[in-house]
DNA sequence: CACTCTCCCTGAAAGC
DNA sequence: TGCTTTCAGGGAGAGT
């Protein structure tokens, strides 16, 4: 499920593939996902030329030359198929793009969580759907001192907090539990609890898993291309998520046969061991 | 305001 | 084997 690290990869795919063509073609297949195709969608996007591609967040940013920015979210089931060839669109192909060096991108999207909407770079700060974003994991100003704050005097736990994407923009379940477990703390521990110490070893905790992540997806980037192409998904080596009843991997643990446990906060599965998470 | 729950949707996997 | 049920998840909006 595309969480920041695969938003950005799927970026990046687009960005190579995007940036300075123009939108030649542009077959809208249905009247909306999980929310309704605006009114002009299309004519909005034919015919320019995109000048940037970007994320905020989970959300992607289409930048086109005529001030427009196209906004786009993948929800969970959301992929972004690269092909230079001819390809007829399946079923979950919901809007089909052909550029002018006849390259297609086709949003897929069964479960149809994700969104395609466009706005213009004036109100882009101010669109509903961003300005509530707290900031970027990966910004240089995300720092322990930053976290702390916005974690100080919560009395949820620290799972749910992080799962916040007016605290923190742009982690899921998956990172949430990789980087809580990396950093070596329960997810069942009161935010409050958190700023200080453990926020110093949470900030970088997230970070180094998020990067670890994008560059795994980096490395099948090219693949992207092909028209079998898996865009978005990506296989990676996790130490705790969907891995309950297996044992942790952590040194401290590994000879003990610590198993991974799963419990449900605010209707999500976490994944952690109490033994290496306090 | 802080926080949790429900719902949207489909495909994969588990259960019968 | 094949049908039915359950579950997963992001985030908006409702509910407590």
């Amino acid at each position: 499920m595309p969480e920041l690290p695969e938003v950005e990869t799927v970026c990046r795919g687009l960005a190579s593939c995007l940036e300075g063509r123009r939108i030649e073609r542009v077959d809208v297949r249905r009247s909306g996902m999980r929310i309704p195709f605006p009114k002009g969608l299309a004519s909005v996007m034919q015919g320019r030329k995109v000048t940037r591609v970007t994320r905020k967040a989970k959300y992607i940013l289409m930048y086109l030359d005529d001030g427009h920015v196209i906004l786009a979210h993948l929800g969970m089931s959301g992929r972004m198929v690269i092909s230079s060839e001819k390809v007829s669109p399946g079923r979950h192909d919901h809007i089909v793009l052909t550029t002018n060096e006849a390259t297609t991108i086709m949003f897929n999207d069964p479960r149809r969580f994700g969104l395609l909407t466009f706005t213009t770079d004036q109100e882009l700060a101010g669109h509903r759907l961003l300005r509530d974003l707290g900031p970027d994991p990966l910004d240089r100003g995300f720092t322990p001192e930053v976290l702390s704050q916005s974690l100080r005097g919560r009395s949820t736990n620290i799972k749910s907090a992080l799962m916040d994407q007016k605290l923190i923009a742009g982690l899921g379940n998956i990172y949430v539990c990789e980087s809580l477990h990396w950093a070596g703390i329960s997810p069942r521990r009161r935010s409050l609890s958190v700023p200080g110490l453990r926020a110093k070893r949470l900030v970088p905790a997230i970070k180094k898993i998020l990067h670890e992540a994008i560059l795994a997806g980096g490395s099948t980037l090219r693949d992207h291309i092909q028209p079998s192409g898996e865009l978005g998904y990506f296989q990676h080596q996790f130490h705790v998520y969907d891995r309950e009843g297996e044992e942790c991997l952590r040194d401290t643990c590994i000879a003990k046969g610590v198993r991974i446990k799963r419990i449900v906060q605010s209707g999500r599965s976490t994944f952690y061991c109490s033994e290496c998470q306090r």
